[in-house]
RNA sequence: GGAGAGGUGGCCGAGCUGGCUGAAGGCGCACGCCUGCUAAGCGUGUAAUGGGGUAACUCAUUCGGGGGUUCAAAUCCCCCCCUCUCCGCCA
């Protein structure tokens, strides 16, 4: 959520950010409906000032035994005006606030100019592609023909886009997972959160999934509950309400859960395979920043998530997204891309995000300076580092032998249980 | 699931037979005084948000959230949320 006052004293500066985004939110509504609340204001509160005044003036007649009647009379036709004038300014304000909530964060003035994800300038690359003397299959076929992913069962279970993991893959799930996890606590001194999988709409309205985005969540039915899509609302909402002193920042939390998203209006797109799954493991982290240094704690997050492809030994980039392509709440995001030799294709496999005080004003996170008596917002930062299952993906694609069998990177055999290399059954 | 208690300012805690109560008292905090040994005492001040004014100041809103009754609600009525205790059930 944007500053209010900012959008009321700073229009131009908003609509040139909507435009950067191709954004179709209208700021003329905004401003005719603030114009209009400014002039009910002033008129329904010289109202209330009049009834206050004379509702002392009852009060002490009252106390000393003298007759009020005349003014109760005058007070009761404008009481039914202020009552009128209430509820018409509630409804501007409300509708204020809806415009105001659906409004995306203003992108940061290094965020590249572009309308679309073709627009997203490379930054850098890591390692090389793995050559590979042989054609290599897709993930899924591999890890098919190996025995460890189910897709068929999946689908009986519960439907198209889930996927059961058997044996040595579910080993691996758990061994990246594992394997993150202990880098991101253990090196970069992350602390490690098991939060609730499902929160209350405060929460995702606290993050930015609501109200906007509903439709991309599962909802319990009956119940005030959404199963996370991703652990950036339960850890960023961890101090939603709350004051931090100024020397706790950076906070940085990890965390590996589930997570839950319907996928709506992605049909058709990525049907095969683990890539788009409603049901997948993450390690994200979240950090509570200190306004001054959050974009330092973003460059700091991307490289932990990097961390984490380079031990495996997988190539990747780091690309920008561009104001077309950045998230609702985002003002600045890197994106890490790693390469799929069966896809033919980098793939999405983090994403690191600088969203200021975006969140924050939203969730009401604050901070208190040490040399000021006022709070002010922090700055929520939240990536992946990274997500499990398209890293379980990448290890297939990158590590798969010209027989068909799969060798387990290094880093990860420690986990493995003593499996460095899986072969068909 | 059943029964009960409660949600008030940074915190604790009165008020809840409706009317100078934005809210006693305490703690904490800030400033000042006093005092020469840890420390204590005394005095004063101390909510937030929005509007107007150079300013002193002033107006409005806020006692979990929403709605209602009334000239007037922290106080009365209705709905919802949350917390706690006891019982039941349960990994």
């Amino acid at each position: 959520m944007l500053d209010l006052k900012l959008v009321q004293k700073n229009p131009e500066l908003v609509r040139e950010a909507l435009e950067k985004r191709g954004s179709d939110i209208d700021i003329e509504v905004f401003n005719s409906l603030d114009q209009k609340r400014k002039e009910l204001v002033q008129e329904v509160e010289t109202l209330k000032a009049e009834r206050n005044r004379a509702s002392g003036e009852i009060s002490k007649r009252k106390r000393s035994g003298e007759d009020a009647s005349d003014l109760i009379e005058t007070m009761g036709k404008v009481a039914s005006r202020v009552k009128e004038l209430d509820s018409e300014l509630g409804e501007i304000e409300a509708r204020e606030r809806e415009w105001l909530v659906s409004c995306p964060n203003i992108p940061n003035e290094t965020t590249p100019l572009g309308k679309s994800e073709d627009d997203n300038p490379v930054l850098r690359y890591w390692g090389d592609k793995p050559k590979l003397d042989f054609k290599p299959k897709e993930h899924w076929e591999l890890g098919t023909a190996l025995g460890g992913l189910d897709f068929e069962r999946a689908a009986k279970l519960a439907g198209a886009r889930f996927a059961v993991q058997f044996g040595w893959a579910a080993r691996l799930e758990r061994a990246l997972a594992a394997f993150m996890l202990d880098v991101q606590v253990g090196e970069h001194g992350h602390t490690e959160v098991i939060p609730p999988y499902m929160v209350n709409s405060t929460s995702m309205f606290g993050t930015g999934q609501l109200p906007k985005f509903a439709g991309d969540s599962f909802k319990l039915a009956d119940w005030d509950y959404y199963l996370i899509p991703t652990a950036e609302v339960p850890l960023t909402n961890l101090y939603r309400d709350e004051v931090l002193e100024e020397d706790m920042l950076p906070v940085k939390f990890c965390a590996l859960t589930p997570c839950f998203r319907s996928e709506a209006g992605s049909y058709g797109k990525d049907t095969k395979g683990l890539i788009r799954q409603h049901q997948f493991h993450k390690v994200e982290m979240v950090r509570f920043a200190h306004p001054e240094h959050s974009y330092e704690d973003l460059e700091e997050m991307t490289a932990n998530a990097e961390t984490i492809l380079q031990k495996l030994g997988i190539h990747y980039r780091v690309i920008e997204l561009c104001t077309g392509d950045i998230g609702f709440s985002s003002a600045k995001t890197y994106d890490i891309e790693v390469w799929l030799p069966g896809q033919d294709k980098y793939r999405e496999i983090s994403s690191c995000s600088n969203i200021e005080d975006f969140q924050a004003r939203r969730a009401n996170i604050r901070f208190k300076p040490r040399d000021s008596k006022k709070t002010a917002f922090v700055h929520t930062l939240n990536g992946s580092g990274l997500a499990v299952g398209r890293t379980f993906v990448a290890v297939l694609e990158n590590f798969q032998q010209a027989d068909g069998s799969l060798l387990i990177p290094e880093a990860l055999k420690p986990y493995m249980g003593g499996i460095e290399k899986v072969e068909a059954p």
